[in-house]
RNA sequence: GGAGAGAUAGCGAAGUGGUUAAACGCGGCAGACUGUAAAUCUGUUCCUUCGGGUUCCAUGGUUCGAAUCCAUGUCUCUCCA
């Protein structure tokens, strides 16, 4: 499916305004999405995904595989009927991820990866024609590529093999993918912290014509400044034309810094995971809602947030709910994370249009971490 | 009135002569979290001017040494009248 990307304006720092479209609509990047890893965005409802102006959400082949299965997915309708998500478009992750963030062993050769399930234990092996057929059953609107997923640090050796098994993957994943027309489809970029192989990783995957390319390999441990220069050393050499898609990132400085570097679209499990343990992200840094402090602070999380939370709870309830392990306390911070990222990707829309996105960037930075 | 059982740090609960300032859990106080094996994980939790000080109901005793043994007292629980 082609997602006629529009890139309306690039600023002089390189941040790029856009737009794409699917059924559900037009949909305005630089844009964060939030992760639904087994067809739910934890704690959320669709109806407060849409209120949280969540556009498209994530999905995971390799959990739905396992549970309930893509043919239970499929016969329900497909994915957006199954989770009943129709505000939206889903994106469904490949599996690679889950082979480099679970439990070993696994084996690693050109046919594909042979791994054990975090469930039961047993045998799997998932292949490049296996990740795309389960993504096809599931009916996403975008698949991905299977890719290797690299720890870090990696030798060159390793990465630059990696890297042109990954490729070779990325061909048949290609070739594998039955639904093309209905189901837009990603390359994932890899090569580490390696400048050569991020080029040429970038290069061939981009001879293949995907529908948009993603930055993979990154927010796998490194340090700051080597996730920066792993982008630098990717986004020169993608398409300009095509959806650039930074994997796994969604700390919020590291949205704006991804952004300056040609970013289009983010997804992060952050902040989901940080409402579940407490941690609700302001213009002033995070806060921990678990903290004595806010005992007696009857004011929101932040009073400038149009979010449901917001509107309606103060911070002493908030931390009262989550201190007693209440659900509801994470739902609300929940709500809260995914409307101050998408809030975020506002701003900075809105600042890419006034092309001063270097000063927000700086204002934004100074205000986050003038608590540390 | 009689017979048993017990009292350990904020709470619950180990520990029956030294290596015990006292396991473990909860609670408290903090921290981490980046394509979700994560409502998970980590640190810390008697006082301290960091030299040390004071602890296991109370008091007295035995011992080189006691939360641990003995005596008395106080309180709690169970059962029988």
């Amino acid at each position: 499916m082609d997602l006629k990307f529009k890139l309306i304006k690039t600023c002089s720092c390189g941040g790029r305004l856009g737009e794409f479209q699917t059924k559900y609509g037009i949909h305005k990047t630089p844009m964060f999405m939030p992760v639904g890893t087994q067809a739910t965005v934890k704690t959320l409802s669709p109806e407060e995904l849409k209120a949280a102006h969540a556009d498209v959400i994530l999905a995971n082949t390799y959990h739905l595989w396992l549970r309930p299965g893509e043919d239970i997915v499929k016969d329900s309708g497909g994915l957006h009927t199954f989770m009943n998500y129709k505000t939206g478009p889903i994106l469904t992750d490949c599996g690679g991820f889950q082979v480099f963030s679970l439990a070993k062993p696994k084996d690693i050769s050109e046919e594909g990866v042979k791994f054990k399930s975090h469930i039961d234990g047993r045998n799997l092996f998932l292949t490049p024609e296996k990740s795309i057929e389960i993504q096809n059953k599931l009916g996403s609107d975008i698949i991905m590529s299977f890719d290797e997923c690299p720890g870090y640090p990696v030798s060159h050796e390793y990465m630059e093999k990696s890297v042109k098994r990954t490729l070779r993957w990325a061909k048949r994943s290609l070739n594998a993918n039955k639904r093309r027309d209905e189901q837009a489809q990603f390359g994932i970029v890899q090569g580490g912290e390696f400048p050569d192989l991020r080029k040429y990783s970038a290069i061939e995957t981009a001879k293949l014509n995907f529908d948009g390319y993603s930055v993979g390999g990154v927010s796998v441990g490194e340090d700051p400044d080597t996730k920066l220069k792993m982008i630098e050393y990717t986004t020169p050499y993608l398409p300009k034309d095509k959806i650039r898609y930074l994997m796994g990132v969604g700390e919020p400085i590291d949205l704006i810094d991804g952004v300056i570097r040609g970013i289009d679209i983010f997804d992060c499990v952050l902040p989901t995971r940080l409402a579940r343990h407490g941690n609700a992200l302001t213009k002033d840094g995070r806060c921990n809602i678990r903290n004595a402090k806010y005992i007696h602070d009857f004011t929101p999380i932040e009073s400038d947030c149009d979010c449901y939370a917001c509107k309606n709870f103060t911070k002493s309830y908030i931390r009262h709910l989550i201190v007693s392990d209440e659900s509801f306390g994470q739902r609300l911070i929940s709500i809260h994370n995914i409307r101050f990222l998408t809030r975020l990707m506002e701003e900075i829309r809105h600042h890419i249009e006034k092309d001063d996105l270097l000063e927000f960037r700086d204002e934004f930075y100074n205000r986050y971490n003038r608590g540390k």
